[in-house]
Parts: C-alpha cells; structure tokens; sequence
DNA sequence: CTGTACCTTATAGTAAGCTTTAGGGTTTTT
DNA sequence: AAAAACCCTAAAGCTTACTATAAGGTACAG
C-alpha cells in the first residue's frame, strides 16, 4: 500500500498517464517498480520529481534540460561539488538570457500598446499596426 | 522592371527562398504574380511585409497570430484599435508571466549556488542538489 | 552551347512535446 | 458475473516552424 497508480499521479499533478509516460520514456522519471499485473506503481517522491519537471518547464526549459537539471541530483557521489556548481551556473546564465530576450519583446509590446488609445474607431491609425509597419 | 524575385526579396529581409514561400502557404504572404516562366515576383512591398513579420515574431507573436494581426491590418477599416491593443495586452500578460516565473526560479537557483561550496569534495551535502530535492 | 545560378512543385524530414489509436489485460464496483 | 474504470504496449498522428530533397525548368555569362 502507499503506492500510486499512474493514474492517480497523473492526478495529483494535473498531467494524464500518457504524459507520464512520455517523461519516462524521455528519461525524466525512472521506470518504476510494477505490480504482478505490470501497472507502474509510484511512490511519494515521484509526486514531487513531477511537479519540479513542471515547474522547470514553466520556466522555459526544455525536457532535455530538465533531464539535465535531474540528472544532478544523481549519482550524487560521483559529482564533486565544483560539478554541480559549474552545471547550475550554466543553467542560471541560459535563465538570464532567457529573461533578458523575454524582457525586449515585453518592451517593444509595451510601447506600441500604451501609445495604442485602444478606442473604438478603426485601426487605420492604430500605433500598434503602424509600429509594426515601421522600418 | 522593379520587380523582386525569390531570392532577392529573401536577401532584402535575410530570410531564405523556402521560408518565403513557406510563409506564402500558411497565408502570411499572398500570392504574388508570377513571370511568364512562372518565377514569383515581388514588389517592395512585400519587403515591408516579410519585415512585419520578423518583427511580429521578435516580439513572440506566433506565425498564426501573425497571421491574425496581418488581417487586422488589411480590413483596418473594419477593426478597432480596441481590438488590436486587447491582442497586443494578451501577449504582453504571457511574456509578463514567463518573466516573473524566470525571476523566481532564478531566485532560487541563485540563492542555492551561492550557498554552494563547489569544491572537490562529493556532491553528497551539495546545497544545490538538496534545494532540488526540498521542493 | 554549356555551365551555373536561379527558379518551380511536391513531398518528406526535423525537433519538441505531446495525443491518439489499436488491441489488448486488470481491478473495482454493482 | 458483468459492466465500468483502469492499466499495458507499440505505433502513428499532431502542431509549429521550418529545412531538405527530388526532379525538374529558366536565365544569362562566356
């Protein structure tokens, strides 16, 4: 007992088995232990790798680097400290750039929408349109 | 004479032939007229078109999207500021979430590595792997 | 007239990240 | 016991945004 079936962590990660899944065959979840009958049976810890995968893909990161990010918390003995370190700074600087292209288009949109007056009358002159237009 | 091919329309915009006419089949682009060897050919304005486009794109637009702000653009008469300024301020909330989500996890990256020794020794202890591990 | 640089279409492939389908077995509920 | 709900695998399909390939035709230089 204790243990899930995909289902209910599917459920209780708001993911769907095949999801699930997916991640396994993409290496973000371990092949778990099998019942008699062969259903995945998860435990607990399984919740949370799940929702860290989530979560880091909210962030803009792909499987691949979300395999990666997994990937540190194995084999904890073969990695020195330096290792790790080295791995999460990469990751922050990928995170920086991220923010900072996220950050260009979010000005670029910013100005044309508040000079756009967003009225009722026709577009012909909307500032968003024009801005567009513009060399 | 004035006239633009291909390929020179793909050089004015640093594009490429293939996704010209690929941006033609999804409709971004219309259908220009054609030499009588059946060769496309352009006008300027469809430099300030393809240009419309990359630029949308930058700022996060999808080529869908694109495509919806292209017919704004074309019946401006038809449409209302309102209703261009309302997509504009949809994708900016998007961007605004990625950002704020970008923000936090590096928060928390940043705060771990910092704690984080990154000596030689095994990563067993490593704050960072344990910080993955906590959530 | 031949080379090569350009153009044409249609079709297929790529990568990511799933979702769907087909054709089963199992567990639970009634 | 039988229906309903759940699980399994393998493989195909979908979306986005291209990129590449095959098998040609065209334009122009030398």
């Amino acid at each position: 007992m204790g243990y899930l079936r995909i289902g209910e962590l599917a459920k209780l990660t708001d993911t769907n088995n095949e999801t699930l899944r997916f991640y396994e065959s993409r290496g973000l979840l371990e092949e778990p232990r099998r019942s008699d009958s062969g259903y995945r049976l998860y435990t607990r810890a399984e919740v949370l790798r799940v929702r860290f995968i989530l979560r880091a893909k909210r962030m803009g990161f792909s499987l691949k680097e979300i395999a990666e990010l997994l990937s540190l918390r194995v084999d904890k003995k073969l990695n020195t400290c330096g290792t790790v370190k080295h791995m999460a700074e990469h990751k922050l600087l990928e995170i920086n750039i991220k923010i900072k292209e996220l950050n260009r288009m979010k000005g670029a949109l910013q100005q044309v929408t508040d000079a756009c007056c967003g009225g009722e009358e026709s577009a012909i002159h909307c500032t968003i349109l024009n801005a567009l237009d513009a060399e």
